[in-house]
DNA sequence: TCCATATTTCCATAAATATAAAATTATACT
DNA sequence: AGTATAATTTTATATTTATGGAAATATGGA
C-alpha cells in the first residue's frame, strides 16, 4: 500500500459523519445496508451522504452493489484490514521485543 | 474511546507529511527522535514540523519528553493499538463467522 | 408512457486546515 | 551576562473540504 492511499483512507475517516458511516457498516456487516437508509439512520441529507459514500468508497474502506432502485454500501473488511496493517508495518525495524507488548494482540 | 476522539486521531493520520511522521516513529521504536532530526528527516520548515507534531501528541498517537534542549517524539504504540481496535469493535454484531476470515490475524 | 422512489451530480457558500515567515521561549555553554 | 542552539507560538495567507438546495439520472410499477 502506498502512502498516498493510506492517506486518502485517513482523511475519509477523519470525518464524524463518515466515521459514524463506517462503523455502522462494520456493525452490519457483509449485508450493508441501502444509501437512503444510512442516510436515514445518520441524519444527514441525501446530497451530504452520498459525497461521503464516495468518499470512503474511493477509499477503499467500503463497497457498493446495485439492487433494484438501491444502492447497497458495505464495509470492505480486506481494505480496512490492510490500512491496519500499513499503520504497524516495518514496526520497531522488525524488533518485535521493543513494542511487541502494547502492539501483538493475545489470541483465542 | 469516543468517536470524537478516533476522529481526531484519523484527522492527525490524513496528511502525509504526519502519517510520514508516525512512521517515522514507529520504525525508530521507543527511543523516538528529537524535533529537529524530524523536520531535517522529511525536508519539512521547523515550525511547520512543530504544527504536525502537536497535532499528533494532541490525537494520542505520539509522545514527547525533554532531553537538554531537544524534544524527543516517539510513537505511542498504545494509543494507536487503541485506534485500531476502535474500527473493529463490534464487527457484524459480533459474529466473527461473517468477517473473520477477513479481519482475524493468523498467530504465529 | 407516466409517476413515484432512490440516488447522484452540479453548484455556490461556509468552514476548517496547512503553510511558513517573524517573533518568542527555553536551555546549555563560555 | 552574552551567545548559539532547539523548538514553539503567533499570525496571515492560501488551500482544501463540507454542506445542502436544485436539477439530473436511473429503476420499477400502474
Amino acid at each position: 500500500m502506498e502512502i498516498s492511499d493510506a492517506c486518502q483512507a485517513f482523511s475519509a475517516l477523519s470525518q464524524t459523519s463518515r466515521l459514524e458511516v463506517l462503523k455502522l457498516l462494520v456493525r452490519a456487516g457483509p449485508a450493508g445496508l441501502a444509501a437512503g437508509k444510512i442516510s436515514g439512520a445518520l441524519g444527514a441529507p441525501a446530497p451530504t451522504m452520498s459525497f461521503h459514500l464516495k468518499e470512503l468508497e474511493r477509499a477503499g474502506l467500503i463497497l457498493s452493489r446495485k439492487e433494484g432502485r438501491s444502492v447497497i454500501y458495505a464495509a470492505d473488511y480486506g481494505g480496512v484490514r490492510d490500512l491496519v496493517d500499513f499503520l504497524l508495518a516495518d514496526c520497531c525495524q522488525g524488533d518485535k521485543r521493543l513494542c511487541g507488548p502494547y502492539v501483538i494482540k493475545e489470541c483465542a
